[in-house]
DNA sequence: ACCTGAACACCGTTCAAGT
DNA sequence: ACCTGAACACCGTTCAAGT
């Protein structure tokens, strides 16, 4: 198993990120966890710091792959807009987990430098996509998609932020329908 | 200056929360601030969940007094909707500071029950104060009010809490300007 | 009534030492 | 190469003691 070890830090950090924030990573449970002690991470990461900058890295390549997926699996992009939120659903569902990225955009003013640039970097792959998928969906012109991935992006994540302080995941659906209805989130009709 | 301990506490630590969040509520360097020691913060709060709550309470309640004045102030409904944004933007302008409750709900799941109340609390006031003013506008019914209402709060909450990772203030202005062209916060026209 | 020093268990981190 | 025990300064909290 220790050859794996790294990998085991990661998961777990990732997990604990995702419940309780990067100043949540508790080196002496993630250790317990790995099966390990907890003076070992340092042996894999050199800091706490470089532990979540790989953490959030990670984070957004997964949800990369993700989103790649979605385009993969719909060629319609009205339908892939239309999934776009399940992302987010998903973590609420699992654990009532967090967008690792707005746990850590709250966290923002405590986080270091090589944990920010990978906050923004989860933003941006977001936001790209999301340009994307509006242009194949030929709506509105550069500049005005630009505008409108951002703004789905912040409300999508507002949305998850908001509706885990309510236990029901019912919350999280009604935001997203309203978002839809209001215009928001466009649709073909 | 003694009488004053009590209150010159909670300035601090709701500065330090929404800078920090609930966490980042320190008690050595509140006791600081204050020109005490940290021990002598336990004679005014029993715990730093007391404090928490506290903070988060007079949060609300002070939130609460500046919507009234916004109704008080503009007479127009559609002026009041236009006006909601101010009070995260301010936020914003104010060293980057966060609003308190998108802050704990970030840290919801390791928050003292006593302040998760509170949290919800501010949203409940905001989401009644939109309602009003919806109705007061005349839009929609009952029902398309209450949905919309927690909608334009959610997206408002979200567009601080990412325009947040940008230095630049002006990431937030745009977010709150596609929502409006969007539709997602109505106007009169 | 209001404040303090000293102690507790806990954190991230370091480092010399083990295999 | 990989892991550990012991120590560091730091946290919230307690409590007996001061004025």
């Amino acid at each position: 198993m220790s050859e794996n070890a790294r990998e085991a830090i990661l998961t777990a950090a990732k997990s604990a990120a995702q419940l309780h924030g990067y100043g949540g990573i508790n080196f002496r449970s993630i250790a317990d966890e790995v099966g390990i002690k907890n003076a070992s991470i340092y042996y894999h990461f050199p800091s706490k710091a470089a532990l979540g900058s790989a953490v959030a890295r990670r984070y957004w390549e997964d949800t990369s792959t993700v989103l790649a997926q979605i385009r993969t699996t719909h060629s319609d992009p009205w339908e892939c807009l239309q999934q776009f939120p399940s992302i987010f659903r998903t973590s609420l569902e699992n654990a009532n987990r967090l967008c690792l990225s707005s746990f850590m955009a709250a966290e923002y003013e405590d986080l270091p430098e090589e944990v920010t640039a990978e906050v923004r970097a989860f933003a941006d792959i977001n936001v790209a996509w999301l340009v994307r998928v509006l242009e194949d969906a030929d709506w509105g012109d550069a500049h005005s998609r630009e505008r409108r991935a951002r703004a789905i992006y912040t409300a999508v994540a507002g949305a998850q932020l908001i509706a885990r302080t309510h236990a029901d995941i019912h919350q999280f659906d009604d935001l997203i329908a309203s978002y839809k209805e209001s215009g928001l989130i466009p649709s073909s009709s």
